[in-house]
DNA sequence: CTAGCCTTGATC
DNA sequence: GATCAAGGCTAG
């Protein structure tokens, strides 16, 4: 048993003297503080055009089109929305255009740097590592499988028969996530910016640096830099980040009609020809909701930047633990103590469940049901599980990544997202954190082992084939 | 128009 | 003198 990954495959927190972030606009890399906020050197550049130019843009679409480091130059409209949307200000641009010098940012870009040092040696005093998946060296998964040709030209709705996994092993249909991952639904899942006439620079901004510094729980917290929230402003404050990741989330109710509707699709046409076991349902369940899955990562902020070869490979790498996270949530945040439930909302008894598992099932319910124990103790919440989903996809440890440093910038913004959201609801802050982090490592490792159990359930012909269950398990180590 | 690099000058 | 966020310059 390895409870916890071995060393080698752990990622310490860097102690650069350079905290690489991602511009707030553009996702591209920051070059300094710029205008009110760290940005990158193109949005300072086109900011400061823009204001001192007085520029009127007009969008030819419907004002909300997606800012990222390869688009931002489409809509210049909807990308100074989203430049006052993150807070850069008008008034740091000098209307004398006299170089050189300070402005009167420059005490507030002095405590937003001691605010961020602080947060980086907290998590370094807390001795943090984040554990990622060990390589995998169960001998069931050095198989090579040699993919053929043909692709499902909707595998989501596919009503092509399911074939048995012995039939699968000599066609085994290539990975159907290339087909899932283009982004063909433009506009879908866009970055709200606020309309120019909704927003004002309110006078307090103004007087930000003559403010006397605020404390929260003992540790300094520049909050109108680090909580701004033009989403909601009566909520209660929160780190942007998180909200954003909260709000990339898949309705569960939504979920739940979906899936329901697919597996009675699915149902029927399996049962054409053959019986669905309880074990076969379940995975067709697990099938359905990791194209939930993959839809959720295609629409979320940063991973929408990368390429599909790098989106694929982190969700071939991180299927399993999504998987479990979105199950190990349900069961936190709907806890009934007796029984799981199910995404299609559907209960089964834990004792039904230990009655009719192998050992080795019941010993992963067993500690699937101890770490939603843990979770539950903990009040874990929306924000924080939405936080964990993020720490899992962009895992920088996954291999030949094209873009590996924009990877490993996410996780840091993450994992920073957490720290501070966990800092501001929580009394015990950072005991939290490093308990969420704690968990995070044994939903890691409990996901390898699920991932191995079922691999040797799909080795003997009980998991229905050519779905994307089947793709994930094998794809993890033909990439290796 | 964009964005990378350069120059400037108040503050430390 | 070093720093670093302003504005400026310019090839692409």
């Amino acid at each position: 048993m390895l409870p916890f990954p071995g060393p080698s495959s752990s990622m310490e927190y860097r102690h650069d003297v350079d905290v690489e972030e991602l511009c707030p606009v553009c996702g591209d890399k920051v070059s300094g503080y710029h205008y009110g906020l760290l940005t990158c050197e193109s949005c300072k550049g086109f900011f400061k055009r823009t204001v001192q130019n007085n520029k009127k843009y007009i969008c030819a679409e419907n004002q909300e089109c997606r800012i990222d480091k390869t688009q931002r130059k489409r809509c210049p409209f909807c990308r100074f929305q989203k430049c006052l949307h993150v807070g850069m200000r008008l008034e740091a641009v000098r209307a004398d255009r006299m170089r050189g010098g300070r402005n009167k940012f420059g005490p507030m870009y002095k405590r937003d740097r001691a605010l961020k040092q602080q947060r980086k040696a907290l998590i370094q005093a807390s001795g943090f590592r984040i554990e990622s998946s060990p390589p995998v060296v169960s001998s069931a998964h050095q198989r090579d499988f040699t993919c053929t040709g043909g692709l499902h030209p909707d595998p989501i709705f596919s009503t092509i028969p399911l074939t048995t996994a012995q039939n699968d092993r000599i066609s085994y249909q290539p990975p159907s996530l290339c087909t899932l991952l283009p982004s063909n639904s433009p506009g879908a899942t866009q970055y709200q910016c606020t309309s120019f006439s909704n927003w004002t620079i309110k006078s307090e901004h103004t007087n930000i640096c003559t403010s006397s510094p605020r404390s929260a729980a003992g540790i300094y917290i520049d909050s109108d830099k680090v909580y701004s929230r033009p989403f909601s402003p009566h909520g209660p404050r929160m780190p942007q980040l998180v909200m954003e990741f909260v709000r990339c989330d898949t309705d569960e109710l939504q979920l739940q009609n979906k899936i329901t509707a697919r597996l009675q699709q699915e149902q029927s046409s399996w049962e054409k020809h053959r019986n669905l076991s309880t074990f076969g349902l379940m995975c067709l369940m697990a099938d359905q909701t990791l194209f939930f899955i993959v839809e959720w990562a295609r629409r979320s902020i940063f991973f929408k930047q990368l390429k599909v070869t790098d989106q694929m490979k982190l969700l071939h790498s991180c299927w399993s633990e999504l998987l479990l996270l979105d199950i190990i949530s349900r069961q936190v945040l709907n806890s009934k103590e007796d029984s799981v439930l199910l995404v299609t909302g559907q209960e089964v008894e834990l004792s039904a469940i230990a009655s009719h598992a192998s050992p080795t099932l019941a010993s992963l319910v067993q500690r699937g049901q101890e770490l939603v124990e843990r979770l539950t103790i903990l009040k874990v919440d929306r924000e924080e599980l939405a936080c964990i989903k993020f720490l899992l996809l962009f895992n920088p440890d996954v291999k030949q990544l094209e873009d590996h440093p924009f990877i490993e910038r996410v996780q840091e913004q993450a994992e920073g997202a957490l720290l501070e959201y966990t800092l501001c609801t929580s009394s015990q802050y950072l005991g939290r954190f490093s308990q969420l982090l704690l968990c995070l490592s044994e939903l890691r490792s409990l996901s390898t082992l699920a991932e191995d159990y079922l691999y040797c359930k799909h080795l003997s012909g009980e998991v229905p084939c050519n779905n994307l269950l089947i793709e994930m398990l094998h794809a993890k180590h033909s990439w290796a």
